[in-house]
DNA sequence: TATTAATGATACTATAATAGTATTATTAAT
DNA sequence: ATTAATAATACTATTATAGTATCATTAATA
């Protein structure tokens, strides 16, 4: 079983990618997918969407590219997941797609909250930042 | 994003009513149904699989049905998960499927890994037996 | 102002995973 | 022999994942 998916996975590297050889500075989709060897339309939707989300900055046209929209020791990795899995959430009921009669006083769920919050936490001090200089 | 499958709920679904109702007895997968509101034939491929992995043991026949294989106070969420979603492992790598050549000092991979190995830990103390008491 | 080098938007396709159904065979108690 | 259970296997429908293709828009600059 996975638990960062694909998207997430790319995102990341090129936002690594980005940290590391530009900083401030506007980065093409191109130079990403030079060093990084990801599949180029692919990446191309993944960047727009961390723009839209608020993450990257986009700019358009001759010597356009990307660039952060805050600073990198400010981009966790909870952050990328939420755009691209949505919430870490391990507590979804999963009977038939309904809620089961038991939710409020279902023991499994609540243990599962607790499993959840502790990954989250986790996940939120793992920044962009911290792992560039980690390495 | 979720955590267990539909197939990890329905057999723990399963497993729960098995450990209320029967204990060490046989139940019959049409009595889970009844009880639980899972889908029949869905359900029997469950616990046939449960039953392939030595979680639970199939009697054929008149009167058959599945009884444990294991006291309820040995099965864990993680075997559960195990058998229907594999190992609880979160720093697969996802570079286009192959392995990318920074693997060995991924920083990344190696904070997943801290964070899979605590969740597998909360997972093996979550057993059928502890649930049923702690609700 | 025309050219060029970038992103933006949208629609499409292929593959795999998930969820569920259907059918027929086998087994063991009575 | 009958009956009430599981076993095995194959099928289908839906959704998610992964990736591709095309054309539009924008802004620098020559």
């Amino acid at each position: 079983m996975n638990f960062i998916s694909r998207d997430t996975d790319y995102a990341w590297r090129a936002l690594m990618f980005m940290a590391k050889n530009a900083g401030e500075g506007v980065v093409t989709v191109d130079e990403i997918v030079q060093e990084e060897y990801l599949p180029e339309r692919f990446l191309r939707r993944i960047v727009q969407k961390l723009a839209k989300k608020g993450i990257l900055v986009s700019h358009k046209g001759k010597k356009g590219g990307f660039s952060f929209a805050k600073s990198p020791g400010k981009i966790s990795l909870i952050d990328i997941i939420k755009v691209f899995q949505g919430n870490v959430d391990f507590t979804n009921c999963l009977l038939k797609g309904k809620v089961c009669p038991n939710v409020k006083k279902c023991a499994l769920r609540r243990k599962l909250q607790s499993i959840s919050k502790t990954v989250d936490k986790e996940l939120r001090g793992i920044t962009i930042m911290s792992l560039l200089k980690g390495s």
